[in-house]
DNA sequence: ACGTTTTCCGCAAACGTTTTTTCAAAATTG
DNA sequence: CAATTTTGAAAAAACGTTTGCGGAAAACGT
């Protein structure tokens, strides 16, 4: 029992111990369990005097008490925390999506934390954010993993919920995400009304995300009846996957301005290339002025995320935005839900958010003599 | 290409509870108290002996004992987690900082969680991280807190250690920051090499740091000589502190756009605009741009900080890089440091990263007849 | 007036570790 | 050989909560 002086006096002279539901208790005249349960609003086969229990919110009030959360947690197996695992950050959309998802948790008085998983499958780095789990009542996992199954099966291992999150690959549910097939029919449908028949895509392979949009566009562009010849896909499948630093990102930057020249420098350029992400298409904006093309006069370009970088360039980007707020909002509900009943099948479910087209200056009609 | 991870056949028996240390005891037939130590690796005042020891730890790895942080960290008083602050992460250097400690905690084996300040100094969001403060061994506090002082003493109070990284007002020691005088003596010495005399400044003064940089650029500019009049400085003091989303990103840019258009239509424009950051460079990019004048043949244009938006734009922005993952690498040691011997005077110390500057695209000769 | 609820709350057992204390046996010493 | 020291490890006491159970007092019903 910690002795303390009593009285109002908050020196700073003496080394303020901690207030413990101890002193709570001591000062309400009731037992620390009683406090417990006013302080945790249990109503569950449990009666407080309303009286009783003002006085001891007026005095927790007081003395800015705040339960240790390590004890709590230890006896009631719930931290309140959640935990997110995010494996490249940055300044695109997946540095955003860690952001939003915090907020979009705090906004329900749960705290949720982004851990960063590096590349490595089997790395310590990974496991360690794994067995984090213990501290997490759940799991948001943010974008492609290269070892998701794995680490689905060690949260299910640990009887811990999780949702994946704009993951680009076929992962289980429950799961939230945009609608990336209505994307591209939208990116298509708005070239094809400008009179683009020659479209390519760009984009590193690396990225599961990215395969699958790959995956889209050729459907998109076989709807439309449109030829899709191989000179116009310019993928690289050697990138970095991981973008740690502005260094590893600038060199993903200049190689994807080299592969957008390529791409303009053919016999038969296209005359719009559809990029993977906004990403891409700032490498291919800058491409383009390198060969003295004007964008979007001489080739059309659009994007897919909806990042910063796309109104910051020049011309500025039309793209493809993914809601992300909306999207983070959704994981996070879910997954409380799910951390509230896990066995509800109910909530073994896909989210899928809308995205929308954003008109902005990177695409024109095509002009005759490149038709 | 990437390959995804094969399972490991580490199944535990998968319904049965977790593995906990009594479970290591018994099979080991040794008490809970001496497995502890033997895990833990301690040697203050216990001996163990040689086979009891290679036994347990045998046994551990066998049934793949992790123990409990949370009852750990109870009783221990530690957790082996940091916790930081960010109220101003996003796509630029605050995103990226918040990445960096987070990778530089990890290559210390220390788990560290950023998390998100919201802007209002007494909101419940405010409180809560820190309150989580009994959850983190301590804290790093990056950039710029409206609240610094508060959370600082309640870290105090909490015997809690911190340092500030990357603070833009005066904080006490100890800190980690980059020699941001140093910073503007590199950009004026370039600038005044290439004859410019007309100088402007641009930023906005709600950021602490962006006060502290004007105060930096006059002071330089007055060891030159130049003179540096009122009109030659953009500040805007009703900018968003926060930018919680792409929105409100947007808003400020197109702000920070006109605010440059309007400094460069003056009667007598600057040759040269310093901005406080990349950011506000990219927007005098753009307000350049619009206004028809070509950077950097009609206005060389300067940024601060390094991120990635200055190699994407057009032209490539000349600027002063701060080292992002020094900065966090410094400070992550001295905080680390500060959790082993809190009391060490060593230890109270600043701790200065030499910035350096990047010469790349936006800055030329001041034309004859601009000067 | 006497049994039966209802109301309110105390008591004590967890939770899974770490740390301090204690202690028997073996080894060493005088 | 008795007295001490050393070695190795068990036992038990924290850590600060939550929670199930039980029970006294008050209210209620007949």
């Amino acid at each position: 029992m910690i002795e303390y002086a009593k009285g109002q006096e908050v020196d700073f002279k003496m080394r303020k111990a901690r207030v413990g539901i101890r002193d709570i208790a001591e000062e309400a005249g009731v037992s620390i369990g009683t406090v417990s349960k006013i302080l945790n609003n249990k109503t569950d086969g449990v009666r407080i005097g309303a009286e009783t229990r003002e006085r001891v919110v007026e005095i927790a009030e007081r003395l800015g008490y705040q339960a240790n959360p390590l004890a709590s947690a230890l006896r009631s197996k719930r931290t309140g925390i959640i935990g997110a695992v995010n494996r490249n950050p940055g300044g695109g959309f997946m540095g955003r999506l860690g952001q939003q998802v915090q907020l979009a948790a705090r906004r329900r008085d749960v705290e949720l934390f982004v851990g960063i998983m590096k590349n490595m499958p089997d790395s310590v780095e990974a496991q360690l954010s794994i067995l984090q789990g213990q501290l997490f009542d759940g799991f948001l996992l943010l974008g492609d993993l290269p070892n998701y199954r794995d680490v689905a099966r060690k949260l299910r291992n640990l009887n811990k919920p999780h949702v994946s999150v704009a993951a680009g690959i076929a992962v289980e549910v429950p799961m939230a995400h945009t609608d990336e097939a209505l994307g591209f029919k939208l990116l298509l449908d708005y070239l094809w009304g400008l009179g683009h028949r020659k479209i390519a895509f760009m984009g590193s392979l690396a990225w599961p995300l990215v395969r699958e949009r790959l995956r889209l566009f050729k459907e998109g562009m076989a709807v439309k009846g449109l030829s899709l010849p191989g000179e116009y896909i310019a993928t690289m499948d050697n990138f970095p996957y991981n973008l740690e630093d502005f260094a590893a990102s600038e060199k993903l930057f200049r190689s994807t301005v080299d592969h957008a020249k390529a791409l303009l420098r053919q016999a038969n350029p296209p005359t719009a290339i559809v990029c993977a992400t906004d990403g891409f298409a700032l490498g291919a904006l800058k491409g383009a002025a390198q060969l003295g093309l004007r964008v979007p006069r001489d080739v059309s370009i659009t994007g897919f995320d909806g990042i910063e970088g796309g109104f910051i360039c020049q011309p500025e980007l039309t793209t493809i935005r993914r809601p992300i707020e909306k999207v983070a909002a959704e994981a996070v509900d879910l997954l409380l839900a799910l951390i509230d009943s896990p066995e509800d099948p109910a909530l073994q479910r896909r989210i899928l958010i809308e995205p929308e087209l954003i008109v902005r200056e990177s695409c024109a009609p095509v002009l005759e003599e490149n038709s």
